[in-house]
DNA sequence: CATATGCGTAAGCGGTAGCTTACGTAAGCG
DNA sequence: CGCTTACGTAAGCTACCGCTTACGCATATG
């Protein structure tokens, strides 16, 4: 159930432009912060909250603090899609992959 | 790149009530609003920007519309997910899951 | 053809999410 | 010990998002 928070946690693009800079590693607070068009404090606050979905973890490093990807969170998000693909979504999904007849959109 | 979409979609709880609906077939419009909290226009504007981000399709049945899910959108999310399991998550991943050592939270 | 059903869209409103600036605090450094 | 660095938090503002009501349109039905 508490796949809802990492779920509305990602969905804003400042967020996931923060949650993408971690892929690589764990980073400061700061130097995330430079590499977007907010300031440091948005930052923050954003990390916070995905801190609170599972989504981040964070440790002290001297005078920083850094974030690095949790995976608890990301393992929620993986079991939530995944039910969606279940029951005869299967064949569905043939069904709807084929170029569509019958002229949706 | 228009997984943006389909994560801004599913950002707002109304509209993953919506989405939920659809996991065992299409729906109508109306049908739906009677199960949730909203009216039905709420519902037909919800269920538009999900067709926007591709993740449902829609056709006509008499003067009902039937909405049903979209594998594509749900492969576009699936893949953004995917991207932050890579690289060295793997062994992070492990390194994460015995019960943390630093006391983060 | 008249009526009913089901839906999309327009218009408008209130709450809140995301941002900024300002301030307080903990840890390294000379 | 001052001073700097790096961060979290508080306060406040604005834009936008999700909602409702009202309306118009298309399709079935008698």
């Amino acid at each position: 159930m508490t796949y809802a928070a990492a779920m509305d946690a990602l969905g804003d693009p400042t967020r996931r432009a923060i949650f993408e800079r971690l892929k690589d590693g764990a980073r400061a607070v700061g130097e995330i912060a430079g590499e977007l068009p907010v300031s440091r404090p948005a930052v923050s606050q954003h990390l916070q909250v995905m801190k609170r979905a599972g989504l981040v973890r964070d440790h002290r490093a001297g005078t920083r603090r850094l974030y690095e990807l949790d995976p608890q969170g990301l393992e929620q998000l993986r079991g939530y899609l995944e039910t969606f693909w279940q029951a005869g979504l299967a064949d569905f999904k043939a069904a709807a992959e084929r170029p569509d007849e019958r002229g949706t959109r």
